[in-house]
DNA sequence: GTTGTGTTTTACGAGGTCC
DNA sequence: GGACCTCGTAAAACACAAC
């Protein structure tokens, strides 16, 4: 029995031998115990009742019965996608006038419109995998490249730490004082990262390399913050992303 | 033309939500 | 409790390459 009431055979396979007949009678089912839901369409979901067999007084399927799960015409697959266009969700009024309007079932409307949601959802997800793909890959670039920067940095720095040494052990050797600085990371990497610019850092570099007190005063702001935790400073193509639901 | 195989479409059952 | 949903799946229909 299907949404409207009608009965339709179960008439899942093929006509092999005739001797087999009886697989295909209307009192056939496949799944007993079960109740029939499926109802047997014409081309445009009229149904169709099966018809008596004259020896044996039992229902049999000719073959265009058995032609089941016929495709939607493209007419019909048209009407349906304008109506799921305007509203994805299938309301009872629009069902009933949709199977009116394309001599279809309203089961098979709500089925058709079940389906292209499934279908719709699925091509969502591959759309949102690929922008956060995309996403993901600009990040990873922009990590990489941060990451070649703090190793130049550092080894400039390892540099002028090495300097730095001869020269306060000069002047230790004279004065007495202690004046030697860390340069290990990452457990000082706060004493070295304040006095670091990161920002226009490739034109720093040169002025990194030629003017030890001017590097100390271009205190990063970026990289102090990322650094020590505070108030991390997003790149500026965050602010492009697009935004999810 | 046939056959094998992968993909798409139609349809359903199970289990859940909502009114 | 009925209508309807999503999810997973079966099976028919279809597309297409290989022979």
């Amino acid at each position: 029995m299907d949404w409207n009431g009608n009965i339709r055979p179960f008439v899942s396979r093929p006509v092999i031998d005739n001797s087999f007949n009886f697989l295909y009678n209307y009192n056939y089912d496949q799944y007993q115990g079960m109740e029939m839901k499926h109802a047997m369409q014409t081309q445009h979901g009229g149904v169709q009742v099966p018809t008596m067999d004259n020896n044996n007084n039992n229902f049999v399927l000719n073959q265009h019965q058995l032609d089941k799960k016929k495709r939607l015409s493209s007419d019909q697959l048209e009407s349906l996608e304008n109506s799921f266009q305007e509203e994805i969700k299938l309301d009872p009024d629009r069902k009933m006038k949709l199977a009116k309007e394309l001599g279809l079932q309203p089961r098979q409307i709500a089925v058709w419109f079940q389906n292209r949601r499934a279908r719709w959802k699925a091509k969502q997800l591959e759309r949102l995998y690929d922008s956060l793909k995309q996403d993901y890959d600009v990040v990873s670039r922009e990590k990489q490249k941060l990451q070649d920067e703090v190793l130049a940095l550092r080894a400039i720095l390892k540099e002028q730490a090495t300097k730095k040494q001869v020269n306060s052990t000069v002047y230790t050797e004279i004065s007495g004082e202690e004046t030697v600085e860390s340069t290990s990371m990452p457990s000082s990497n706060k004493t070295i990262t304040r006095g670091i610019t990161i920002s226009n850092h490739q034109n720093n570099n040169n002025i990194i390399n030629n003017n030890n007190n001017n590097n100390i005063a271009e205190c990063s702001y970026v990289f102090n913050n990322v650094v020590d935790g505070l108030n991390p400073v997003m790149p500026t193509y965050w602010a492009t992303l697009p935004t999810y639901p």
